[in-house]
DNA sequence: TGAACGATATAACTCAGACAATTTCATGTT
DNA sequence: AACATGAAATTGTCTGAGTTATATCGTTCA
């Protein structure tokens, strides 16, 4: 039969954007039919004979989807039960992937304050830890993205890219790995932000003299002042949205990339 | 043949603990050699037809527990390369399982130092924001807590749960969805430290009346005062942790590898 | 000489169908 | 009423085969 052929390869197609196996493909299709409250915590879903022949994939590549999500703590699977959605308190809200399907949609108000609410917590406090502990290295790296930034517009990706990149420096530079790991969270925070500011209010504040306030204070190894002008950033950062969002307005299906 | 009938009793047995499956065991199993270090960063699993030959289990559920280290970020695999360990900066830190791989046996001190920097950023501003959003039945369930800790000495399995809770519960009630994805990690590293200084020093300080001055502060709606109390709840009880730490303490604060 | 192109080998990937293990639930027994 | 027993449903595990992606290397062409 060339039918799981050409089902395959439908697929890949779909999912060409990073190379995602077929498993891949069904966990971010379900992720995402479960973070956008398609499928409510609780609810069960299709028996795996049955979701896999609806999906026209086999028991094994489903299955693989399934663990992958239970790993994200999105869904928990028992036998003679099923596989049921977890309570959304048990979902591993900062696991890049569950973050990148968060916002494959416009995430909801609340969710995105909440994101910024913990930005401004915690990079602050990261420039801080960088100020006292970056090594030349990243110094020089955030001076890069800086210069990137500047050169590329933020209206381009490889502007938004850059400016992806120095918040990520900064975090890495913090020397906690802890810290690192939230990059994802901060990232996909920093390009959603960026690309929707873009699209309500073209023309707004240039962001390069925060951002540079923020690289100075770094470099003089001065924490306080680090700190200070990072906090500064995320709040512009989040009252540039806030301000231009709108009611309801549809959503950039390329949040990430 | 009853040999893959006493494999998976064999496996099950010894996962029984959390009812682990078989593809789940693996993934602890393996999980922990990368996080401890036995395998690094860049190394190439074996080949699958060759690994599950060696851990006598079929490929599928090799395969499934490859797929759940991948969606943690430990490893990477791709066709005609093999799996690969990720990059540390790629791990999920942050992940309940990663986590508690990590503290299967004694991390290290800059780990753990790492961890606590951010409980410290973390967490008092948790408890300024409980201050402000909590309810009444979080408050509630946080005095309850309080009072199994008490009753309960920390030198029990429930007296250390209800530490657990008391933390989780005021994350909780922070009202933010990213802040409580933090909570495993926090209650890892309370669980661990507690029974770490238990071990050392059975006679220390009693934990409860710090407790007791954050539930005050929140109760009273008084944020400044519930960050200032749970700052000083933390640091406590990392003074405490590297105090009793004796043999290998070398440098806590260099961050750097 | 070197750069683009194509074959090849190797690993993961996908499939299919069978059987085993686990847990819930109903039933019957004491 | 409490408890043991068994049946049913669903995930879990196994086997073995074929497919697809990709790094490597050799070839051809500029």
């Amino acid at each position: 039969m060339s039918n799981k052929k050409s089902l395959a390869a439908r697929a890949n197609a779909k999912a060409r954007r990073k190379s995602l196996r077929l498993h891949g493909t069904i966990a971010r299709d379900l992720g995402v039919l479960i973070v956008s409250g398609r499928y409510k915590p609780g609810d069960i879903l299709n028996g795996e004979i049955d979701a896999s022949d609806r999906l026209q994939v086999s028991r094994t590549a489903y299955r693989e989807a399934v663990r992958i999500l239970a790993a994200k703590g999105l869904v928990e699977s028992r036998p003679k039960v099923g596989t049921r959605v977890s309570p959304q308190a048990r979902w591993h809200m900062l696991d890049p992937d569950v973050l990148s399907w968060i916002f494959e949609f416009e995430p909801d108000d609340t969710l995105l304050s909440n994101l910024f609410e913990l930005r401004k917590i915690v990079e602050p406090e990261a420039a801080a830890l960088a100020a006292m502990r970056r090594t030349d290295e990243e110094l020089e790296i955030m001076e890069k993205a800086l210069q990137g930034m500047a050169t590329h517009t933020l209206a381009s990706e490889a502007g938004r890219l850059a400016d992806q990149e120095f918040h990520s420096a900064m975090l890495r530079a913090s020397g906690n790995a802890f810290i690192v790991s939230l990059t994802s969270g901060v990232g996909a925070a920093v390009s959603w932000t960026t690309i929707y500011k873009q699209r309500q209010n073209p023309l707004r504040r240039d962001p390069i003299p925060d951002h540079q306030k923020v690289f100075e204070a770094v470099k003089a190894s001065d924490p306080k002042a680090a700190h200070a002008a990072m906090l500064n950033l995320v709040e512009l950062a989040q009252l540039d949205t806030t301000n231009s969002r709108k009611p309801r307005t549809k959503a950039a299906s390329s949040a990430r990339s």
